[in-house]
DNA sequence: CCCTGATTCGC
DNA sequence: GCGAATCAGG
């Protein structure tokens, strides 16, 4: 469908009376709403309040990542829990590490939401390691751990003079060393950049400057075939 | 999730 | 120039 004379007065009008992009689109008929919103900008049509656009409360969000170029010394080789460029999400709250070995004070997991469709059971194995049962599983049902008085677990010798979970705070760096589970896993624990989660340096990682598309690498692909689409 | 308009960029 | 894809806020 093109963009005769009639359609383009269309457009124009019920574009001036307020009408969203849809409903234009849907009233020319054979043309998106992206079809729409791109001939009103070619068309120079004045904008209509934006829900993006609309105030600049992007002041606040600043965040100039201004990602080094360089990471220089910044990414520990061994150490970096995140997976080459999947940066952790600005905005995430550090999850919950489990807390390192050490502790062999671990309660049997209490069993309250089990797996939506199975009744999965999910047994430690260890720091960080568990195994899922289902109820065809040879293994017998897990009994209910016995009440027992819980200690603090004794920090391993590792990571005693380090960053740990219970050391962080909004103002200390949470990119963290190593691995969950591992014996010295700890977190940088550097000074936060202020409004961000990491230490500059860690910044500088796990935000990086966006390239134009076409410059994009497509990601390699998966190994397990990616993400369901729904 | 849905919606919105803005923007980018391959065609 | 066109418009799908993408972005980003509501």
């Amino acid at each position: 469908m093109s963009w005769t004379e009639e359609r383009i007065d269309r457009l124009k009008k019920m574009w001036a009376d307020g009408n969203t992009a849809s409903q234009i689109a849907e009233d020319l008929g054979g043309v998106s709403r992206n079809a729409v919103i791109g001939k009103a900008h070619r068309l120079g049509l004045q904008s209509r309040p934006s829900p993006v656009k609309s105030g600049d409360k992007a002041k606040k969000a600043a965040a100039k990542p201004k990602a080094k170029t360089t990471a220089k010394k910044a990414a520990p080789k061994k150490a970096a829990a995140p997976k080459k460029a999947a940066a952790p999400k600005p905005a995430a709250k550090p999850e919950p590490a489990p807390r390192a070995a050490a502790g062999s004070a671990a309660p049997a997991p209490k069993e309250e939401k089990k797996g939506k469709e199975e009744n999965l059971q999910y047994r430690s194995v260890g720091p960080g390691g568990f195994i899922r049962q289902g109820p065809s599983d040879q293994q017998a049902p897990i009994p209910p751990a016995p009440p027992r008085r819980l200690i603090p677990a004794k920090p391993s010798e590792e990571v005693a003079d380090k960053t740990s979970i219970l050391d962080l705070n909004d103002r200390i760096c949470r990119w963290p060393m190593g691995h969950p589970g591992e014996p010295d896993f700890h977190f940088c624990g550097e000074k936060a950049n202020p409004g961000f989660p990491y230490c500059v340096e860690h910044c500088g990682v796990a935000y990086q400057a966006q390239l134009p598309r076409r410059d994009r690498r497509p990601p390699p692909p998966l190994p397990f075939g990616g993400p369901r689409v729904r």
